[in-house]
DNA sequence: TTGCAGGGGTCAA
DNA sequence: TTGACCCCTGCA
């Protein structure tokens, strides 16, 4: 069948979607958006989302979803893939920068995905002062112990967490992840979502300014970390979330000097408008891929 | 082998 | 504006 463009196939329990473009996998799950798609040997990845595990693969314009049918498709991964979204354009309006031209046409097949909220909350809670081979262990602990068990060709999988198990859970349990102190930003965050103290999902329809301000108020999460939730939840893509990294990318790159936090942050949404957070991202897999100021 | 710095930031003083 | 912070890896 016909859906926006692609043409989807199902067979054995999988489906294939053809005229996929402005897709590559490696950069889409290494530019360090997620923490939990991992690479197989045949250059497929495994990942657990929204409660299942599904294979991923690309060959030659051809995504192939293993333990998924076309509903799934539709009602789910068009959205999580962002495949409604002519990439192809952005990368074409960001190439009036040389600089910006040059890092999407090395990251060109990088994709932002809208990843639940809730999940990209603790993930990010939980890259603060991290390494990410870190935060990938520490989030499929904490889904191992509050997570749903799940089988899926002769592995046990576990999906993450929801957010009430993990807001009336003893301190000490949580602390098995690993996580550290951020371990009881974890419990805090988790319970203030809980008790409605803050809505997740009424986000999108704020100013971006207020929607960070709402963030800000869990605890764990400061300016960085509220502006990779919003980025990489799908919310808003005018965010520029500014680590060491992207510091680093930018102060070498375009100021040819030491800049301060905020400097970086009204230079980007100056220059790359409503298109900060697909620059970022193209910016950050440059920066760290060729090891740009380290 | 042992020891120490430092990491996709945030919090508190 | 500055240090501490869990834990772990990399490198003397």
């Amino acid at each position: 069948m016909e859906y926006n463009g692609y043409k989807l196939v199902e067979i054995d329990g999988r489906v294939e979607v053809h005229g996929i473009r402005d897709f590559d996998l490696v950069q889409t799950f290494e530019c360090g958006q997620c923490f939990r798609w991992n690479r197989n040997t045949d250059g497929s990845y495994t990942g657990v989302v929204n409660g299942k595990v599904t294979r991923v693969s690309l060959d030659l314009g051809v995504l192939t979803l293993t333990n998924c049918t076309i509903d799934d498709f539709t009602g789910f991964w068009y959205e999580y893939f962002d495949l409604g979204r002519d990439y192809g354009g952005i990368k074409k309006t960001l190439g009036f920068d040389p600089i910006l031209k040059k890092s999407a046409e090395f990251g060109s097949g990088i994709r932002l995905l809208k990843q639940d909220i809730r999940e990209v909350l603790i993930s990010f809670i939980l890259s603060a002062n991290n390494r990410i081979p870190r935060i990938m262990k520490t989030v499929e602990e904490l889904s191992k112990i509050f997570g749903e068990k799940l089988e899926y060709q002769d592995t046990t999988y576990y999906s993450f967490p929801q957010l009430e198990a993990l807001s009336v859970t003893d301190l000490q349990r949580l602390e098995i992840c690993k996580g550290g102190f951020r371990c009881k930003y974890i419990k805090g965050a988790s319970q203030m979502v809980e008790q409605k103290k803050i809505d997740l999902l009424s986000l999108k329809s704020m100013e971006i300014g207020a929607a960070r301000e709402e963030l800000m108020q869990l605890p764990g999460v400061g300016p960085k970390v509220a502006d990779c939730i919003l980025l990489y939840s799908g919310t808003k893509y005018e965010v520029f979330p500014t680590d060491v990294w992207v510091k680093r990318v930018m102060e070498q790159l375009y100021f040819k000097r030491n800049a301060g936090f905020k400097e970086i942050q009204d230079f980007a949404r100056q220059h790359f408008g409503e298109l900060a957070g697909f620059a970022q991202q193209y910016l950050f897999y440059y920066a760290r891929k060729n090891k740009i100021g380290v």
